[in-house]
DNA sequence: ATCAAGGTTGTAATGATTACAACTGTGCAG
DNA sequence: CTGCACAGTTGTAATCATTACAACCTTGAT
């Protein structure tokens, strides 16, 4: 399973990232939430373990983990910053009515233009929006 | 053309949506400047013409033209919100090193899952990041 | 045992966005 | 003409997520 956890760690260890238990306590949270948590959700979830946790440290840890590719940032919607652990593939579909975010396959190979023909793409990102099938049978 | 501003004029009256003088010059800046500008950049730009203008209203207005259906909303990263005169088929691309943003064509139709067969989906929106062809050469 | 470096913490500052209440202008009824 | 109602505009204050920063803590090497 790609997303276990001795294999990030191991690749956290090869970018040169210490594994402190603030940053594996994290980890192991969004390997155990694939439900894109907001930082509020991490911090508040996580602080019940730990209770000398800050977010400042939830912050920092989640740009270290995007820094070294292991975590993708959501942005669906410019109000909330959501944090996913990085899975090939897939892109994102948010309800407008109950505002859940679903994953949804997708080839992101098949995606490509000519006009960028000269551009060196890091970052794909695929984002739809509309009403999901529990809210449209209302 | 699809952007000129009769056409735009016409879908709003279309909306119910009155045409004041404020609405009319945020949609004139937009169709006039397809750069993505921000509200700060909409604010400042149009505040040398009207010196009564209030960022209050920009912010009014663009949410007015979204509901519309006129103006895309970029969300591509969650510091900054863009907008954009609606226009079919286009991803946006964003360079990390300068922070352009570029247009570029790509069939939205193409993109579908099997996993969204019971979603009504009402946006699409693709988003790549990397670097653009003038910042790599050097 | 000591020291340096990196990690964590809490508070303060920032900055974009929204809420809100007062003000303005326009069209219509009388 | 006059005044009223409504939609749009304005400016300030409030909110909220994120970042800056400085002090503190941990750990590992010498």
């Amino acid at each position: 399973m790609k997303t276990s956890l001795e294999v990030l760690k191991q690749e956290l260890l090869d970018n040169n990232i210490h594994l402190s238990h603030q940053r594996l306590k994290v980890l192991e949270y969004l390997i155990q939430n694939h439900n894109h948590p907001t930082v509020e959700q991490i911090f508040t979830d996580l602080h019940k373990d730990i209770s000398t946790l800050s977010k400042t440290t939830v912050y920092n840890t989640l740009r270290v983990l995007e820094d070294a590719g292991l975590v993708r940032v959501i942005t669906i919607e410019g109000t909330e910053t959501r944090y996913d652990i990085e899975v090939e593939n897939h892109g994102h579909f948010k309800c407008k009515s109950c505002g859940k975010i679903y994953d949804f396959e997708i080839d992101m190979n098949v995606l490509s233009s000519p006009d960028l023909e000269k551009f060196q793409i890091s970052d794909k990102d695929v984002y739809f929006k509309g009403i999901c099938p529990r809210c449209s049978q209302h």
